[in-house]
RNA sequence: GGGCUUGUAGCUCAGGUGGUUAGAGCGCUACACUGAUAAUGUAGAGGUCCCUGGUUCGAGUCCAGGCAGGCCCA
């Protein structure tokens, strides 16, 4: 049995492939989940991609993130079943397939029948499920594929149906309305998709009017009226808001003003510009100069009711009367702006919240009186004012305005709501278009052209201009004008759209706000603050979810109403439908039960719209035509992927709630929202405890890709280019995943090159020479830890350390961080300082304790790295892990391994640290030689190293070997302060000395840089020193500063913090004769290598005779150890030394020929 | 327009609770090394830490306001 060796370069892509062939021909997935049979489970929900299109290079990225975390906690010894699953319904994929048909909503039902139209949805959504499975399969992303949920089937719909009749037994299911863009001319809502149609936005003039709603004095509005009477000289208290529009026809549904609560707003004494009559108004500061004529900024405005003010001016004497003026004195200027005003007083929109105002049209002059009218006409916050247009004041209607909608809801406002003729409430324009009869003078007026009738009359008006006429008539109209802008119009009638009340399914998410809040501070979000802000904001201004899609591939409704919607049931099951159509039959309502004989139910639209039931009372009652959002199935996965609450109540307990999740950061509002919510509703539970919402990967330069861009990335020739870990690695090392990547295939290069290949050279490197020497780990008993080397020892140190480091990571699910700790401790600390300082153990004599040490330890250290990095490169890792334990019982696969707790009795940090000086104190020896001019191969006598206490000392003094190998030196020195050839240094320590001195930081810190070495002793000795600084005494303390040696005079030196190191560069003659003999080894070993030798084989070697001398004397001293190096048998000179090769040094050659030695 | 987020060397990224001279890898330049060799060592060039204010003895770090990119929402 050897370990197997590999050829450079080694290809990491049918590595890949041949691992997961042998994964496939042993089943080693169903094995991870299998071998943890009744062990905790750790669950993992699928969020399910959607086979219609693609996979892209970022599911590579996502789905890496979720497979570590599984193969980690299999690695923890968790049971990790792991559901795959596809989403099928949804907006994409109907608009694929009118995109593919060449058909438009509207055709549905008549170019083409429902029924087929969901038939080819069902067709199409599975189109690339193929190509998903084989990449996620080349990734190694493992996930059940052969049994996975599918959204449309309907025992996933069954149980929907099941969630959504539990939701209405608990009474959070309700029908409401909310606004969304209607065609009056087409009697039907718009998708936004619709509206983003090129050209449906047009420019167009409309009759616009700033309105002025008439204060209601009392304790709400003192404020405003108090700043009036401090002149007591108003004939006319009356004061108003002025709030503009562009669609006057939505006046008279007002209920509301919204004001910004930061914005600044002023009081102003003026008239009004039609009526002439005097009053105060409030409008936006930002917006004054728009309406009133002045030339100075908003910061220079003057306040006329100030005491400073009064008394430059006189109580009364800025009395201005307008309506007492003479006609022909002008109040408006030729720009029509307002010339007669003056400032009373200046608000913010917060004191404004809470005022009451008089309604515009009202019950006297003939409106109608509506529902909940004595909480309506307020002034409420509204987050989305602005002072760009306008006057920063903004009416609400909440029947016309989803922004309006929302802040009513939220503040308690009531929409303007009029009874029809079956009295059922709806908006003040009807579906048509159209003012309702009991909107008083304009009752049946058309609220937009929707008839098409005639207005080219020369006396014709707009309903829009008919208002704005009434109000300056009666004063409440302070400015009208007509405005020109642009304003969606519906695709297909070309007539403008209204934004108007729709009905609607709701789920009543705000009965749960609070308790959905609380859950979400239980849940381990990363990063932190898409759990807090993103998602946490989301809660805070939660509104109920709108169920109701007007579609037809989707999870129908199951509410049944009859038609004066007195009754209604909801279907909670197949077998309760079933029961119910028997009898809708009984009852002759239907004339068979289509599901009766046995044939596999569809769910689906048209099937169910066929179906009637029976009310208690005897009545028909129909479907609501309505499906469901297609969140609501993600949501449901928990459940219905068990076809829950249906059956297999214990597979779902134990699968509930996820201890980890992971999706796309757009997914907050998504799939995250619906998960929580729905468990929170149903469970009063979270549905994830832990969940990394990952970002984007975007091209090299950091835009989105786009196959329109041609910058997409191909997963597939990524994956065959590099192989699947050095991808899976890059990704994951190069970023968290909650950042954006910028996916850049030179840094999978660069992985590949510095990780894969530094960790396959050292791998290499340990099976060449265990194969060599018959090494099989196991086969004797091994070297116990602590009667291995320094360096062993310090190497499994780093490892244990490395082990705690990493699973801490992983725990923290921060797989970033723990791919850079293994990266870290393969690259710098295993291959570039425990086998750099160790190959000569590897390969020189028999296979002795402390070479068996040596392999065992390097063999730990690549198994657990093996382990640890399994979760990331599942390929590598495994084949790696293989490779090392072939023959071992217990491997057949690192995924099946269970990942040891760090052992904490191996951690060492003095020798940690210790090494740490060896490494810094070798670094600074080769930058002396280099300094110098003196090679590596050259052996020097001595370093010198000042100590300035015995711990450095000791520490040091253990691994002197280790330095001295490492550097060629015969010796480290030790200078202590007993030498007096130290010079030392005094760096003040400023965090220390902030602390104690604060603002006399400087002083102090300048006075410590200009200490005399005699003070210097004094403080070293007695801990303290009295100084003087700025004419103040203080006492300076040994922990104000730090103490380091800088200097050795006479010497070249070269320091690193507090380490100081200084090179003796003396060469002796014999020194020299080393250096020669290493020159020679050196020579003789590339000979070797250029004759294509094998390591293990023995030469005899012959030098010319006419070498020089000191070649003569260097081998005559040295001959044992180069005949040692090279492996030779014989070294000798001999005076001809025909068909050679010639050995070039500094200074001379040497013809010498090297024979192998056959045994 | 709002919420969240990012901004540090040519590129990719580190920089607990503020501490003086801001780091690593890659890339670049030079030299060295050559039985781990598509590796390695040493040295060097390369920074307005996005900008402006503020707090502080002291700000890459804390606060405020901007700018630019990204995501989500309107």
């Amino acid at each position: 049995m050897t370990y197997p060796e590999y050829k450079q370069p080694l290809d990491y892509a049918k590595l890949a492939t041949d691992v997961r062939a042998y994964w496939e021909a042993n089943g080693i997935f169903e094995k991870s989940v299998s071998s943890r049979e009744g062990q905790p489970t750790f669950v993992f929900y699928e969020g399910p991609p959607s086979a219609n299109g693609q996979p892209g290079i970022h599911h590579v990225m996502a789905r890496a993130v979720k497979d570590i975390f599984c193969r980690y906690q299999t690695q923890l010894g968790k049971q990790v079943p792991r559901k795959g699953g596809w989403d099928t319904h949804g907006l994409p994929i109907e608009l694929q397939v009118e995109k593919e048909l060449g058909i438009t909503k509207e055709d549905i039902g008549h170019k083409i029948s429902v029924e087929e139209y969901n038939q080819r949805c069902r067709e199409t959504v599975m189109r690339f499920k193929a190509q998903w499975d084989e990449l996620t399969q080349q990734m190694g992303y493992w996930v059940d594929l052969d049994d996975p949920y599918i959204t449309f089937e309907p025992e996933y719909i069954e149980s929907c149906w099941a969630l959504l009749r539990k939701l209405y037994d608990k009474g959070l299911l309700y029908k409401g309305y909310t606004i969304q863009p209607y065609s009056p001319a087409a009697g039907t809502g718009l998708s936004s998709h619709e509206l983003n149609q090129p050209g449906t936005y047009k420019d167009v003039k409309d009759t616009t009017v700033v309105a002025q709603f008439k204060v209601v004095e009392d304790e709400n509005s003192k404020k405003l009226f108090d700043q009036l009477d401090v002149t007591r000289t108003l004939d006319s208290s009356d004061i108003y808001f002025l709030a503009w529009t562009t669609t006057p026809w939505t006046l008279p549904a007002n209920t509301g003003l919204a004001v910004g609560k930061n914005i600044r707003y002023l009081l102003v004494r003026t008239a009004n510009p039609y009526t002439k009559q005097d009053c105060c108004v409030i409008l936006a500061k930002d917006l004054f100069s728009k309406y009133f004529a002045t030339d100075k900024s908003p910061s220079e405005f003057e306040i006329v009711n100030t005491p400073n003010y009064l008394n430059q001016h006189g109580i009364g004497g800025t009395s201005i009367n307008y309506s007492g003026a003479s006609e022909f004195t002008p109040l408006v200027d030729n720009k029509g702006k307002i010339l007669w005003w003056q400032i009373y007083g200046e608000f913010t929109g917060a004191d404004l919240v809470g005022i009451h105002y008089e309604r515009l049209f009202n019950i006297e002059a003939g409106f109608p009186h509506f529902e909940g009218e004595e909480s309506a006409f307020r002034v409420i916050p509204g987050d989305f004012v602005t002072t760009e247009d306008g006057t920063g004041i903004v009416h609400i209607s909440p029947t016309f305005g989803a922004d309006d909608f929302r802040v009513a809801q939220l503040n308690g406002i009531p929409a303007l709501m009029v009874a029809d003729d079956q009295g059922k409430l709806g908006p003040i324009v009807d579906r048509t278009g159209r003012y309702v009869a009991q909107m008083g003078e304009f009752g049946g007026r058309w609220v937009k052209n929707y008839d098409g009738h005639d207005q080219s009359g020369a006396d014709y008006k707009t309903l829009d201009e008919s208002i704005a006429i009434r109000m300056r008539t009666n004063g409440t109209a302070f400015k009208t004008e007509k405005y020109e802008h642009t304003y969606p119009h519906c695709w297909r009638t070309d007539k403008p759209v209204l934004y108007y009340p729709l009905d609607s399914w709701f789920i009543k998410t705000t009965a749960v706000k609070d308790r959905l809040i609380e859950l979400n501070k239980t849940i381990n979000w990363k990063p932190e603050s898409t759990g807090t802000g993103r998602f946490g904001n989301w809660l805070e201004n939660l509104v109920d979810w709108n169920l109701s899609r007007s579609r037809y591939w989707g999870t129908p409704l199951p509410i049944w109403r009859t038609q004066d919607r007195t009754e209604e049931i909801c279907i909670g099951s197949i077998a309760e439908l079933k029961a119910e159509i028997d009898k809708a039959v009984a009852a002759e309502v239907m004339t068979h039960n289509p599901y009766a004989n046995g044939e596999k139910v569809d769910l689906h639209r048209p099937y169910v719209d066929d179906i009637f039931l029976v009310s208690p009372s005897g009545q028909p009652m129909y479907r609501e035509p309505d499906l469901i959002d297609v969140w609501f199935d993600s949501g449901a996965v928990p459940y219905a992927q068990w076809h829950y609450p249906i059956e297999n109540k214990a597979i779902f307990e134990k699968n509930f709630p996820a201890d980890f999740i992971a999706e796309g950061v757009d997914q907050t509002r998504g799939w995250f929202f619906t998960l929580h919510a729905l468990a929170v509703m149903l469970e009063d539970s979270v549905a994830f405890k832990n969940v990394i919402a990952n970002g984007l990967v975007l091209d090299k330069s950091g835009n989105k890709m786009s196959k329109r861009l041609g910058n997409a990335v191909d997963p597939f020739a990524t994956i065959a280019q590099y192989g699947p870990d050095a991808t899976r690695w890059y990704m994951i090392a190069n970023a968290p995943p909650w950042d954006n990547l910028k996916f850049d295939p030179a840094g999978i290069t660069e992985v590949q090159r510095r990780f894969f290949g530094t960790l396959f050279n050292t791998y290499s490197f340990f099976a060449l020479y265990a194969n060599l020497d018959s090494f099989r780990l196991g086969s004797a008993p091994s070297v116990p830890v602590a009667e291995r080397t320094e360096l062993d020892r310090w190497i499994l140190s780093k490892l244990q350390s490395l082990l705690a480091e990493v699973r801490g990571h992983y725990d923290s699910y921060d797989p970033t961080k723990a791919a850079r700790a293994i990266q870290d401790f393969v690259t710098d600390q295993l291959s570039n300082w425990y086998v750099r300082l160790s190959r000569r153990r590897f390969w020189k004599g028999e296979l002795t304790t402390d070479k068996q040490a040596a392999y065992e330890t390097l063999h730990e250290c690549l198994s657990t790295v093996a382990q640890l990095m399994a979760p990331i490169a599942p390929f590598f890792a495994d084949w790696l892990y293989g490779n090392l334990t072939k023959d071992q019982p217990t491997a057949e696969s690192v995924h099946l391994t269970y990942l040891a707790q760090a052992d904490t009795s191996l951690i060492d940090k003095a020798l940690e640290e210790r090494m740490e000086l060896a490494q810094r104190i070798s670094s600074l020896t080769h930058s002396l030689r280099k300094k110098s001019v003196l090679k590596v191969r050259q052996p020097l006598q001595r370093i010198l190293v000042p100590v300035l206490n015995d711990t450095t000392k000791e520490q040091v003094g253990k691994v002197e070997d280790l330095i001295c190998a490492e550097v060629n030196v015969k010796h480290i020195e030790f200078l202590d302060d007993t030498s007096g050839v130290l010079v030392k240094s005094v760096k003040p320590n400023f965090k220390r000395l902030g602390q104690v001195y604060g603002p006399r930081l400087k002083a102090v810190g300048a006075r410590i840089q200009t200490l005399s070495s005699d003070e210097l002793s004094q403080l070293e000795k007695q801990g303290e020193l009295a100084v003087e600084v700025e004419g103040e005494p203080l006492t300076l303390h040994l922990d104000e500063v730090e103490i380091r040696t800088q200097d050795l005079p006479g010497w070249l030196v070269a320091t690193d913090g507090p380490l100081t190191v200084a090179l003796d560069v003396t060469l002796t003659d014999e020194l020299r004769q080393e250096g020669l003999a290493r020159e020679l080894v050196n020579r003789l070993q590339n000979l070797r290598k250029d004759s294509g030798l094998e390591v293990q084989d023995r030469i005899n070697v012959t030098l010319a005779a006419t070498a020089p001398a000191e070649m003569q004397a260097a081998v005559a001293s040295f001959g044992d150890y180069i005949r040692e190096e090279v492996q030779a048998q014989r070294l000798e000179f001999v005076p001809e030394v025909a068909g050679g090769a010639v050995l070039e040094f500094d200074d001379f050659s040497v013809p010498a020929k090297v024979t192998v030695v056959t045994t």
